[in-house]
DNA sequence: ATCGAATGTGCGCGATACGCGACCAACCGA
DNA sequence: TCGGTTGGTCGCGTATCGCGCACATTCGAT
């Protein structure tokens, strides 16, 4: 149960074994383990995965079914002004799974500003 | 923190180490490992604990502080996958005060994607 | 098509530590 | 006083965790 729902949590972020095990501070071969259910997680481990994925242990164990990400917001839409640095502050934007850099987004603000600006004047 | 929160749990339903024991089918000295700190619990004996005491597997480890099985992620830094449509249902991206559409969004996306294909090759 | 880097997968080994039985001190009611 | 209960610790056997290493597979560049 657990390893179908750490490569399931993996996946949809787009890294890799590699990466995954380097942000936890294990081995490649340790992470993969978990994955593969030749391993388990210890306690302490368990509560670093669900950090870094941003969920609950108890969905990992398969306890419960929702990740507490969607259970907190599905009823409330948040704003998010992309204009609002300290907005953005606590809010990682990423495009398949790589970081999205403060120029970048500044040159698609910039895009969208002309843009508008064009279709306004029709 | 387990600990702490095993004899608390159990202190509260008047249960002894041995009747605790029992009811989870491990020997007495192992429980009474897990209160003083002096063992862990396995992943599958902490499984079994959370429901044994109607709480969650968050709780036990510290990770939330009420035993109900609210979870929240507050004060962390989100991930937001620009790409996965079921997160971005939850928020309204705006720039300028201005709803920021799926198309906007989807030519940004294409984008950032051909721009950084550009920067891999150097 | 081919090469090489990156990624996924599995195994053996050393070390950690889990679970159990045995044991002990403290407490308490008969 | 004493038998029984409770909370707590220790030694031992062994299950298994984490790591290094090797192999398989995928994928982009030439």
């Amino acid at each position: 149960m657990i390893s179908k729902r750490l490569a399931e949590l993996r996946k949809r972020k787009k890294w890799s074994l590699q990466y995954t095990a380097d942000r936890l501070g294990i081995a490649k071969s340790t992470y993969a383990g978990y994955e593969s259910g030749y391993r388990q997680p210890s306690l302490e481990a368990i509560k670093e995965l669900a950090s870094l994925f941003e969920t609950s242990v108890d969905y990992l164990l398969g306890i419960v079914d929702n990740s507490s990400f969607k259970l907190e917001h599905e009823d409330k839409t948040k704003d998010l002004e992309l204009t609002e640095k300290d907005l953005l502050a606590n809010v990682r934007l990423t495009i398949d799974g790589k970081n999205l850099s403060q120029d970048e987004l500044n040159q698609f603000i910039a895009f969208i500003r002309v843009k508008r600006e064009i279709e306004a004047k029709r």
